[in-house]
DNA sequence: TATATTATACTCAGCACTGACTATTTGTCA
DNA sequence: TGACAAATAGTCAGTGCTGAGTATAATATA
């Protein structure tokens, strides 16, 4: 999916260099994806090879010298398809705290009770980031934007949500066995 | 979280080969992981080399040779510390559909409308799919698994019936935008 | 004014993963 | 019984990703 969010920035907000769009990423798109720089570079170097992206050279006063990449007619192309198949993309995210459960044979039920509490308070503080980020973004968004912003923030936040409630049911679930 | 399962399979199964490991996942764990027989592959001989695992050969009658793995101490030491430590494990998934929507400003509305539908379907069925592989696996497993068996199974459910209400809301949300 | 810290802009080696391939053996059905 | 599919047991080359490192410029702070 990193070409896409690349093809995607560099549209909206015009040609940019590597590490502009590492800042987009960071600012705007932190609680979906964790790209990291070099991956960035990967990806920029090689749509360039496939004529996805256009590069130029820049040197903005004494500074050092920094390529600028924008987005071509074949980009343009390849982005809206891409978009469009989007959703055929079979996704299975695999969440660690199934292999706790799925190998409790070999834990006591005391160390599983421990690490669900400490988790539980690391989602709490998850959902309160991501709806800061929102409530954030949503302010700094033209208007047009506003429903799809919310409607991104929500799909995170109903995930995070339902991780919570099963982490809490699970628990309960964990506390009625110990006593038994 | 390869090497965890790996070690954790060895142990509830006894000594096994790559593709013995693979059938097991293949079995039990689908729904949870992706993981392909190369990768076994990569893994066995890698933690072998580790002192994760111990390597035996073994030639049944006139079958082509094989290397039987078994957990040692040090491996059951190291499985007891990863699935400790599992749920700090920070895990944030990328959904595809987040995408879409973050870059709505290129599709029609109608494009995207389309597409949700087909999403839809596609979730109900991995919804049945999960629900029956749960029923199946609960038949096939000793009763004092089948509490732990049923916390994994409705994790991924709960997640999956989250995703399914996300996209009939933001369906509708959208209709109405056509409307307009 | 010197000095430390942060921001900018990359490069590279090395690890993780898998598609595609090879090779043998075991059903299986005509 | 001969032919063809399916199961078993791998190998390997190529792709994608990133931690760690390099180098310079701007900014803070003492």
């Amino acid at each position: 999916m990193i070409p896409l969010y690349i093809l995607g920035l560099l549209q909206r907000y015009g040609p940019q260099h590597g590490y502009q769009i590492k800042k987009i990423v960071a600012e705007q798109l932190s609680d979906f994806t964790r790209i990291k720089l070099p991956t960035i570079y990967y990806h920029l170097e090689k749509m360039q090879k496939e004529g996805l992206l256009a590069a130029g050279s820049e040197k903005p006063g004494n500074r050092p010298e920094k390529t600028v990449y924008s987005v071509t007619d074949k980009g343009r192309k390849a982005f809206q398809i891409m978009l469009a198949n989007m959703l055929e993309y079979d996704y299975r995210p695999t969440f660690p705290a199934d292999s706790v459960f799925y190998f409790s044979e070999y834990l006591e039920t005391s160390t599983i009770v421990e690490s669900l509490v400490t988790y539980l308070e690391k989602l709490k503080g998850t959902i309160r980031h991501i709806e800061d980020h929102r409530d954030d973004t949503i302010q700094h968004v033209p208007d047009e934007m506003q429903t799809m912003v919310d409607i991104v923030f929500s799909h995170h936040l109903l995930h995070y949500q339902a991780e919570l409630e099963w982490a809490e049911k699970s628990l309960k679930c964990l506390q009625i066995k110990e006593v038994e």
